[in-house]
RNA sequence: GUGGCUGUAGCUCAACUGGUUAGAGCACCGGCCUGUGGCGCCGGGGGUUGGGGGUUCAAGUCCCCUCAGCCACCCCA
């Protein structure tokens, strides 16, 4: 179709939008319960902010131009460099440990896939100043939490982590240096989707010697932390790392989160900025791309911003997130406009003709109900009253109001059958004079209907 | 950036080997059953069949280009 969005760009109808905003408001709900506040920076940088540290290949990825003032700018492609720009102008003003998150939208010029659009919103989260790994069992377990806050387990997503320096420890007792350094972060990045016979091959080129290339190998098993405790665990290269990682395994346990929880040492995440305990958060089938990584980047802040800080965090993005809640049946039905109050004609609507409708709209929304009506003096006067309340219904509003005999207005709950309705009335005088016995009990009314409708299926 | 598959109303799909003004359901709008029973009935709007070019008496159907989507690489978030 013509005139859509540009390619990898998503239009949010409302129900989309809903869709997005359970997710921002599960990131948002959780983060405040760990005890993080939100910040946010510009969505557009100077480019150099992003090619300094990364280089110029990277304006491959970059939504880049250049602005009218002749500056070389681009769209955000991630959080951290404003981040780290943000927290080194104030590092000696800022309580530390620093805990923020932030929920950016982000961009990256690139072809368009499922679970990768040249757009998405990503939650960041960020811990400054604090170097003990109880600091990274925190920041999983923040992780994990939004995971479970949207109603997922164990059962459906697993929290793979390693540790950076853990792994330098156990390949150089290994003897792997050099050309197969790199080699090998590789093949265990890539562990399950390369076949092995070509991780094999890579690593022989790279100068390793077949002991080698199978010890390598062997490192992509779920099992290779617990052989690295038996038969390295002496080994001065290993035994620190071991250490540090089984306390921080301990205190996510304490924090109740081992169920989730799978050693693994191929996780090594991209890029080398990682210098410590790292993880990724996936789908339990392997089926979609990670849904959140991140780990210890302690010197990070030092390049970046010439601040001397430990620091660590992760990001998670809407869009995978979203499909693992799509295939789980976990978004929220899509709803009506959502009004408690749906005005609409009645006995008493000839009388004060549409003046009566729109004050007692005015009434209404002056007392904080969400209100809607038909806008149409012809639907409102002449309409036949059964067809209105079945516009008041499939706007999905709460209830319908109307202007009924006797002075009165009555509300009558538009869920279910006419017999179980649940009926308020209150003298019409009263509620558009804001009496406050006649507000509250609207309130009190509306309360109930909302009440019994969260409990519906 | 490379390769493969796909592209008909808002959505899900029809249209025999190319053959009259491209249809249906759902959704939407209006009306009716003089107060809604997740009903019913009548009517309506909406597609230059992704776009452009070509072959043909005739193209949604065949060919080419292009755009977009999906998938696999690449790369990562």
């Amino acid at each position: 179709m013509a005139g859509g969005a540009l390619p990898g760009f998503r239009d949010f109808y409302p129900d989309e939008f809903a869709h997005r905003a359970h997710i921002t408001g599960a990131w948002r709900e959780v983060a405040r319960r760990f005890a993080f506040v939100e910040y946010d920076g510009p969505p557009l940088e100077p480019l150099d902010l992003y090619t300094k540290k990364s280089g110029e290949e990277i304006v491959g990825q970059l939504y880049n131009f250049e602005d009218k003032g002749g500056r070389q700018v681009a769209l955000r492609p991630e959080m951290t460099p404003t981040f780290a720009r943000m927290v080194s102008a104030r590092a000696n003003a800022l309580r530390k440990p620093v805990r923020w998150f932030s929920i950016p939208q982000l961009f990256r010029y690139e072809r368009a896939q499922r679970g990768r659009l040249r757009e998405h919103f990503q939650l960041n989260v960020d811990i400054v100043g604090e170097p003990s790994e109880v600091a990274d069992a925190e920041l999983l377990a923040v992780a994990i939490g939004i995971m479970a806050e949207l109603g997922l387990g164990p059962a459906d997503v697993r929290a793979r982590v390693s540790d950076r320096r853990l792994l330098n420890g156990i390949l150089a007792a290994l003897g792997v240096a050099g050309d197969a350094l790199g080699v090998a972060y590789s093949v265990l990045d890539k562990a399950g989707r390369e076949p092995e016979a070509v991780a094999r091959e890579r690593l022989a080129k790279a100068g390793l010697h077949d002991a080698g290339v199978s010890a390598v190998i062997d490192l992509c098993a779920p099992a290779a932390i617990d052989r690295a405790r038996q038969t390295l665990g002496s080994e001065p290269a290993v035994r620190e790392s071991l250490e540090r990682f089984d306390r921080y395994m301990t205190h996510l346990a304490s924090l109740g989160l081992s169920a989730w929880v799978d050693e693994d040492l191929s996780i090594v995440r991209g890029l080398d900025y990682y210098t410590g305990i790292v993880f990724e958060l996936f789908d339990a089938k392997g089926e979609l791309r990670a849904i959140c990584g991140g780990g210890r980047y302690d010197a990070l802040l030092n390049d970046l911003g010439g601040v001397d800080l430990p620091a660590l965090g992760f990001g998670m993005g809407d869009v995978v997130l979203g499909e693992l809640l799509r295939e789980r049946g976990l978004l929220p039905n899509a709803v009506g406009s959502g009004a408690d109050l749906f005005v609409i004609g009645g006995p008493g609507a000839s009388a004060d003709g549409m003046a009566g409708a729109l004050e007692l709209v005015a009434a209404l929304r002056r007392a904080g109900l969400s209100v809607d009506h038909a806008m149409s003096e012809d639907r409102y006067l002449a309409q036949a009253p059964r067809n209105q309340f079945e516009s008041a219904k499939k706007s999905g509003a709460l209830a319908a109001i109307y202007l009924d005999e006797g002075g009165l207005v009555t509300a009558k709950g538009l869920a279910g059958k006419l017999a179980d309705a649940p009926v308020f009335s209150q003298a019409r005088d009263a509620v558009v004079a804001a009496d406050t016995t006649a507000i509250e009990g609207l309130q009190a009314f509306v309360g109930a209907l909302r009440a019994a409708a969260a409990t519906q299926p």
